[in-house]
DNA sequence: ATAGGTTTTGTCAAGCTTTTGTACAT
DNA sequence: ATGTACAAAAGCTTGACAAAACCTAT
């Protein structure tokens, strides 16, 4: 008998939220429930149903048809937890945090050809690259990581990621054109968002830390430009160059990238912010590119 | 059934930002989306589906017409991500042979490029070039690549490995001299050792193919020789030149190398046998070397 | 069928700008484009047509004539993309200045690639990149280079260089510290320097731009090093930080190079002054290094 | 450069089917 | 609880159409 069989179907449409009609056509139309029955015939679900029912709400919320739903979550029912194993990414953020940190920078090249080897330039970039990078910056605020060791990590890091984006301003994709504001030196989260979109089909041109606007400016008339990125890792940054930022947010799309950049203050000028991750701004802004286009 | 066939035509729609008419004229124009379907009959499409058509809509904002930006997809659609240069080696490996198969050489030289860029030679060597050689190798025998596919496959590798090796003399460093034994031709394993060799610090002194012993020996005499390497295929060349080969091991200190070199024909002459990978046996050599010379 | 047979004539007059008309006309009377043809008979042009274009407009506003321009293109035609590889240096520069001014950073890549591939790293640094970076300052102080051209430039080498430098840690050699002193940005002729010596045998550990000199001591002492180059542009810098200096310089071999470091100065702290080209440097100072090592 | 014809492509409509939440009778 | 019914919403196919872009030839 199944183990946890408590809930009858009133119950289960008070919990779930879908009605007790609605819960039974699921039953026979796409098999979502096979609840046990009490010697009377009443249905009788467990807690792994309720679960289930729950799923199937999300998959509609989310724009699923009821049928693909179910399909989805019949499929992935058996096989919950099939994880590429691999060297875990939290391993590998420690070794190179560790062989960075020694100043080793044979140990850390290599330790990145592996990964990148085993995983996407995405995934690299996510699950190894960027915590690294946040870790570093609380260890640096907390007094843990010297300066020598930020700047070697920095170099060492920042010409693995160029390198990467070699070619990057190849192909047909729309361009973006990547740069820090005036005073800004730390480029690696724009280079690393720089390699985000470049996978999703976009090309790069990157001008480099410490740009004036005027320079982004021209460089962006010249090169038929879609999208504008300017990061700055302090609020100061974006605030000093607010003034100029605005003419070229009428003119362009724009948006505003890294710690730096508020919600408020990317308003005050009419662009966009990418506070977060810069893999999932990626997602975002080359995803969010469609409606302005139709 | 297709794994992720999941949308219905609605939510593609949503989701990309292009009408369903649209979607379905190009699909019956182009053939750009192949929908699995409903039992009933309704197109179901998967998430890969959504990115495709997010391609297209990037390739006609950029300009394309419809047709064009949807050839473009049906051509480049195996290999969207292997535009991005971290693709996984497999694919690398997989382009290169394809490339040096039909006599591409720009092509090859550019995938080495892209390959060179992303990871260090050590990787590229170990994951890329390595595999194919051997891959090669067998094909070779099994009578599926033709006499003219290996020359030319191999040299171009030849002169690009060279390429990277252009210098190698030059330095502080102890001193490697490498051969192949006489009658040896194949110097692509010998020229990947001296190119990982040389990058843990070594100086190389390359002669080359099919290289009598005693002109080895001369060279070591005339240049302060800290370890010799020479390289065959085949047990038979080693066999044939034991002789002369046992009195060099006694005046420096001699590595055997290739798929030739048997552990109990280089004991026989009293040599180290190098029998695996270039890469791996590099490091062997240069870390039991580290601590004579530091 | 033509690979990149993408653009139809509206859009290769776009981004061509020249019309449609004088398209079809260039290519009636000179044979300039051959477009492939739709099934429905339209032109269909690649991106090597648009670049013809582009040449032929170029040739015009030279003053040549259009049968002239169009002659010298039909010559040149097969192999544009295919260059020869054997361009002598200074072709080799001048193409590279207009690749980057137009910040073609693909066409950039495939010369850089070319020339590493028929040059040594010393070589293509001595005779293309460094007279470059010397050009494009000497444009920019008189004002012929604009900032982004400037800064794109630099970001693209920048890539390129440290990419070159992968795994330049590695190995059994003296180790070099390279920095750039306090307020200095340009890195670009230290990393050319750090690429020479490394070519010499040395292992590099590299600091980046702007680092205090207390870092670079403590790096410094962390790493066992034999030789520390600190770098500048204006000889302010090094003003700024002689007292500084003058510590690190009693305790460890000290350099200064870029063209702040003037001889006076240098001697002033107790330190080497490397003015020269850094491949030269780099000789001078490896050569007068060897005997203590060898 | 213009004129007159063709191709391409996004959109719409008509008529019919499938899907799905809810309602109702047994 | 079960089984059937039903109507709104969403899809399907075929066919057609008009604006935009292109073609050739004058």
């Amino acid at each position: 008998m199944e183990a946890g069989a408590v809930l009858r179907i009133g119950e289960l449409s008070k919990r779930s939220g879908v009605s007790p009609e609605l819960l039974r056509a699921w039953e026979r139309r796409y098999g979502l429930l096979q609840p046990t029955r009490s010697p009377g015939g009443l249905r009788l679900y467990s807690l792994d149903d309720l679960e289930r029912v729950r799923m199937m709400r999300q998959h509609l919320a989310s724009g699923l048809a009821a049928a693909e739903a179910a399909a989805l979550l019949s499929r992935a029912a058996p096989g919950e937890a099939a994880r590429v194993p691999g060297a875990s990414p939290d391993e590998a953020r420690a070794e190179l945090a560790e062989a960075l940190d020694n100043f080793d920078e044979p140990r850390a090249q290599s330790l990145l050809d592996t990964q990148l080897a085993a995983l996407s330039v995405d995934a690299v970039l996510t699950d190894v690259l960027l915590p690294y990078l946040s870790e570093l910056g609380e260890r640096w605020e907390r007094g843990e990581a010297s300066v020598a060791q930020e700047h070697f990590a920095s170099s060492v890091l920042r010409g693995r990621l160029l390198g990467l984006g070699r070619g990057w301003g190849l192909g047909l994709g729309p361009l973006a054109l990547l740069a820090c504001l005036p005073g800004e030196q730390h480029e690696l989260g724009l280079i690393a968002f720089g390699l985000a979109i470049r996978a999703r089909g976009w090309r790069i041109g990157y001008l480099g830390s410490d740009t004036p606007v005027e320079t982004v400016e021209r460089a962006a008339r010249a090169l038929s430009t879609q999208l504008i990125v300017l990061s700055a890792v302090t609020p100061e940054r974006v605030r000093a160059a607010a003034a100029e930022l605005r003419p070229v947010a009428a003119s362009h799309r724009l948006a505003l990238g890294g710690r730096g950049a508020a919600e408020e203050l990317a308003d005050g000028v009419g662009a966009l912010a990418l506070t977060g991750d810069p893999v999932v701004e990626a997602e975002r802004v080359t995803s969010s590119h469609g409606p302005l286009v139709s």
